[in-house]
DNA sequence: GTTGAAATTAGTACGAA
DNA sequence: TTCGTACTAATTTCAAC
């Protein structure tokens, strides 16, 4: 019940039912936004909150459960309280053909709280919570490491985390600013070469900026090369 | 109400109060175990779960509300069905003795659903959810580009998220295991020099893996390189 | 820390607009 | 669809043990 969907078969849901079965309006977006503050609010605050019926909100808050919108409830804590102060990002090289093998091993870690697949130099992204630094070191050399599917890692810790928000939401934008740019106003910079991929071998952020005070030539985005044997990996996932 | 504690003064809580307020007992761990699966469940319930008194099930569900232990209840929504399908992180490098004015303005950015200060080649990393990948391009060029405090950035994009728990716990370890590796097995492969910092300008996670099949030999932990001028930085964490 | 009873609130099922 | 109301069931609170 910890995985999520992949929009392909498998997993909880009816394999049914594909696609959208729900168009989410303001009034559900409205719902949203009051769990997002407060997940165990009576439904009948939570009707006076949005301004509708209770029987409405009813209707609404078990529609929004059943079709899935609302995946589930659920508490946030403080980790450190906890007793699991350190968090690290491990970014992980998977071995091609071998994904299946490693969600399946991922499953079976409990100190990884999310794992992404990504773009980009690696493939994977893995954010672990634990006691202590010495517990990251295990994670990585003795976890980690014997998994035939794992290719290589790279660790890095988490100092601070400054912003976390249960969900964002299209509403957050506000009635008045749209999600898409205005036509006007093009992105200044140079080159819009946004494509380039960096070849392999080559790092870092740096590079090409120029150093000119307040400008930020190279806030363009920078795709990460691709992996050696990347190309096939995309057709796993 | 969506900044994180920072271990110093500032932000929600009462700042006189540093350090643990609570220790966490297993019937406390058992409770958040229960309220991560089920934030929505009553307290009677949870206490049959748990296996307590309805009475002591409230005097500790409002303990630890009131310790911070439980920092808030939320739900867990499909972000495509509420209409942000593209996920992206973006890593980026903070102009050192600017950090104030980075976290002020990504306090405005409604998109953003995740930051954290991180060790490593980049400073932060930050986790958005938007509609099209167009805004991922007009958040990184307009928005963060338009920050002072941002250097440069590197994008990635997500391409699938794997595995999301709401939180992981000590418990999670199971009373067998101990979160510590055993004093046994020795970590295998060549070279313990864990700290091997990789020079700046090098890449990839690649390199002196030997290809011998199943064998791992560099699951070591790999610090990436300090970026310039990060020494500095790391005061102002 | 536990149990039991009262007061409140939540959830459900209807008919009407 | 949405609303308003009445009915039933459950939860929370408070008390004594």
């Amino acid at each position: 019940m910890t995985e999520m969907s992949r929009n392909s078969t498998q997993e909880g849901g009816q394999p049914g039912r594909i696609g959208i079965g729900l168009e989410l309006d303001a009034t559900h977006l409205k719902i949203l936004e009051v769990l997002r503050e407060n997940g165990r609010i009576s439904v009948a605050a939570l009707a006076e909150r949005v301004g509708i019926s209770r029987a409405n909100a009813y209707t609404r808050f078990e529609a929004l459960r059943a079709d899935g919108a609302i995946k589930r409830f659920t508490a946030e804590i403080d980790h450190v309280r906890a007793g699991l102060g350190i968090t690290a990002l491990i970014f992980v090289t998977v071995r091609q053909q071998m994904w299946r093998q490693f969600r399946t091993q991922l499953a079976q870690m409990p100190e990884v709280e999310y794992c992404a697949i990504t773009t980009g130099q690696h493939d994977a992204m893995i954010q672990v919570r634990v006691t202590d630094v010495a517990a990251v070191h295990a994670m990585v050399t003795d976890r980690l490491a014997n998994i035939p599917a794992v290719k290589a890692t790279e660790t890095v810790f988490i100092l601070d985390e400054v912003l976390r928000r249960p969900y964002v939401l299209p509403s957050d934008r506000g009635p008045g600013r749209s999600s898409r740019r205005p036509p006007a106003d093009p992105p200044a910079g140079p080159a819009r070469s946004t494509g380039a991929a960096r070849s392999a071998g080559s790092a870092g952020p740096t590079g090409s900026a120029g150093s000119a005070g307040g400008e930020v030539p190279l806030g363009m985005m920078r795709f990460v090369g691709v992996a050696e044997g990347r190309a096939q990996l995309q057709q796993d996932v």
